[in-house]
DNA sequence: ATGTCAGGCGTAGCCTGA
């Protein structure tokens, strides 16, 4: 009989696993999560550093891709039932999604296309990829009875108070309506944000364009999440972001967002 | 359009993507 005290889960984007190798040892070593989802990997399998994150004490299922996209998920505990990519089909050569379970929990690690421009085509793909996502959700669970935590870099900002400036963010491919609702879609399927109910007053945010001075000018945008189904979002008792490693010498562009759960 | 990173290619500096 396992006795369960808190479960962190954690997600980040480190544009590159490559770069940020030692980021990401030092922030496991420094925030102990019980399960990391990465992003933005840009490596073959083969490229990714296992060694160092096995002496850390996880183990990872990788689902890479050489410069683009690649999603992992880190976890102390065994990973079972591991599927790579939305599994519909679709001949997409894009490494978007993964998931595993985890003590009960399947956990999903995603990467939605961040759109290019509005009306081009990356951005019919953005809303169609969420179009899949959210109708492979409804395919594998039952969000009344499952506990499913979808994690990731979901490219959203929800709400205009999710947006340091919202005037220079709200007609992109981060904010407006149209991926507002493809994400309203997605939840609707029975997933709620988990973060944001730990921070009513908005202005949290979780990534920073290098560009502009974003993050020295405080304007960031809440894009990376934590949603999940109504039996593990009553779990949760916490959620943060890490501001601190944004600070740091070559950032990633993400800060890691983590979430408790009882 | 701009800004700043990262990777590919290939071994300098331009290109793409974000």
């Amino acid at each position: 009989m396992l006795l369960h005290t808190g479960m962190k889960v954690a997600t980040w984007n480190v544009n590159s696993i490559r770069a940020r190798r030692q980021h990401v040892v030092d922030w496991l070593d420094a925030a102990q999560p019980d399960l990391l989802c990465l992003q933005e990997l840009k490596v073959a399998d083969s490229d990714f550093p296992f060694e160092e994150v096995r002496e850390c004490g996880y183990e990872a299922e990788v689902f890479g891709q050489k410069t683009y996209n690649g999603v992992a998920i880190l976890s102390r505990s065994p990973l079972s039932n591991v599927v790579r990519g939305l599994d519909d089909g679709d001949d997409d050569a894009q490494a978007r999604l993964i998931s595993a379970d985890v003590e009960g929990v399947t956990v999903l690690s995603a990467y939605f296309p961040n759109g290019g421009e509005v009306g081009s085509d990356k951005f019919e793909y953005k809303l169609r990829w969420m179009q899949r996502l959210r109708q492979m959700l409804q395919a594998r669970f039952d969000p009344k009875v499952d506990q499913v935590a979808l994690c990731g870099d979901f490219n959203v900002a929800p709400q205009d108070d999710d947006i340091g400036r919202p005037s220079e963010w709200r007609a992109s491919v981060l904010a407006c309506d149209p991926v507002r609702e493809a994400l309203q879609d997605v939840a609707s399927f029975g997933l709620t944000d988990v973060f944001r109910p730990f921070h009513p007053e908005g202005g949290v945010f979780s990534w920073w364009d290098y560009r502009g001075r974003g993050f020295e000018r405080g304007n960031g945008l809440r894009i990376d999440h934590v949603y999940a189904t109504q039996p593990l979002a009553e779990r949760t008792i916490g959620a943060v972001v890490d501001r601190e490693e944004r600070r740091k010498k070559s950032p990633s562009d993400h800060a890691p967002v983590m979430v408790e759960l009882e």
